[in-house]
DNA sequence: ACGATCGATGTCAGTGACTGACATGAACGG
DNA sequence: CCGTTCATGTCAGTCACTGACATCGATCGT
């Protein structure tokens, strides 16, 4: 018989994702999230690097990193970034009501965005490196990666919203066409 | 006579960014900080929401704002935008040293780093704002200032670095064009 | 001139995130 | 069957941050 109950981290995870959207995160404390998973606070973090780092666990990264390292020999560097682009779209459309329960947890409270904005950038160095490792130069690489995240931003925005039932890989090609358009400069 | 030292919030920055690069940011308490500045430690958290945001005081979002404000008509948003990026670079060019020492606390704290990234990201909002006002329509309005911000991050990185001495405003025009040319598919 | 008010500061006690040190006990390899 | 490992628990401590209340020059109205 196993000593523990399994998945410590998923509970922990589903617990504080339940308790921050029925209180809100900052009303929240650890010690009510490691109760509910049946754990103690002193577990929490040694799963989780701290309170907010519990809503940023997924693996959306190597997914992206992989699509641009997969991406046709021939390809320019924003079309790797296009394919990794709509890789992550897949995967969001998949978990469209997780995604947006997590984005109105977010959404509510600035230490999270921070939190989610470091996870992108980091995202954009991965990108970054894996356009590097396909003989892409600065900096085109990072630039590459930028505009990419730049369009998932906004196209994440626009399809999380609840009156949009467009599948979100249109909505990204749309919004990567309207950059072009923009550093076109129409 | 005045009743305190003049300027509590200057001399609160001060001793911040000092003890931050000589102990390091998580080495240092708030009450240090007070205590070199001559203040209580309740002072500290009475002029900055937080540890962090000591080192975030400028105004270089009103400075980009107004730049966008006062592009000529008939420009197009990324040339409006472009007009910001250079304003910025005009303001930092001038105080490249503190910029060098604040930035190098910065690269050492991932927490700071978080920080940071929320701020360029409020500016993207507010550059993207001061472009509906001239009667930009979104998504191009977020885009063109996402796209700014991203030719900001870029030329910033490569201008600090110590081996580069070229004027900021160089860096930054010619990352600009690298951007056009990588949305052009090159 | 003088009292009422204001505003920047100080003091103090409290909460909660996070950490380090040490203990426990089922599982597992030899 | 025994020693090690590994996920967990317990406990004490530090420090960021907050609310409540006190202080006292400066300032304003009369």
């Amino acid at each position: 018989m196993a000593r523990w109950e399994p998945d410590a981290p998923g509970r922990l995870a589903q617990a504080a994702l339940d308790l921050y959207g029925e209180r809100g995160f900052e009303q929240t404390t650890v010690a009510e999230i490691a109760a509910r998973a049946g754990l103690s606070e002193r577990t929490f973090f040694r799963h989780f690097a701290d309170k907010r780092e519990v809503l940023f666990a997924g693996s959306m990264q190597e997914l992206m990193v992989a699509a641009i390292a997969d991406a046709p020999d021939g390809a320019a560097p924003i079309d790797a970034v296009a394919a990794a682009v709509d890789a992550a779209a897949t995967l969001l459309q998949e978990r469209r009501e997780f995604a947006r329960r997590r984005q109105s947890v977010i959404a509510a409270n600035p230490g999270l965005q921070e939190r989610e904005l470091i996870k992108l950038s980091a995202l954009a160095g991965a990108m970054a490196a894996a356009l590097r490792q396909r003989g892409v130069s600065e900096p085109t690489a990072s630039l590459s990666a930028e505009a990419g995240i730049a369009v998932f931003k906004v196209a994440f925005e626009r399809w999380i919203d609840a009156a949009n039932q467009r599948p979100f890989i249109d909505v990204a090609r749309e919004s990567l066409d309207q950059l072009k358009a923009v550093t076109a400069g129409r």
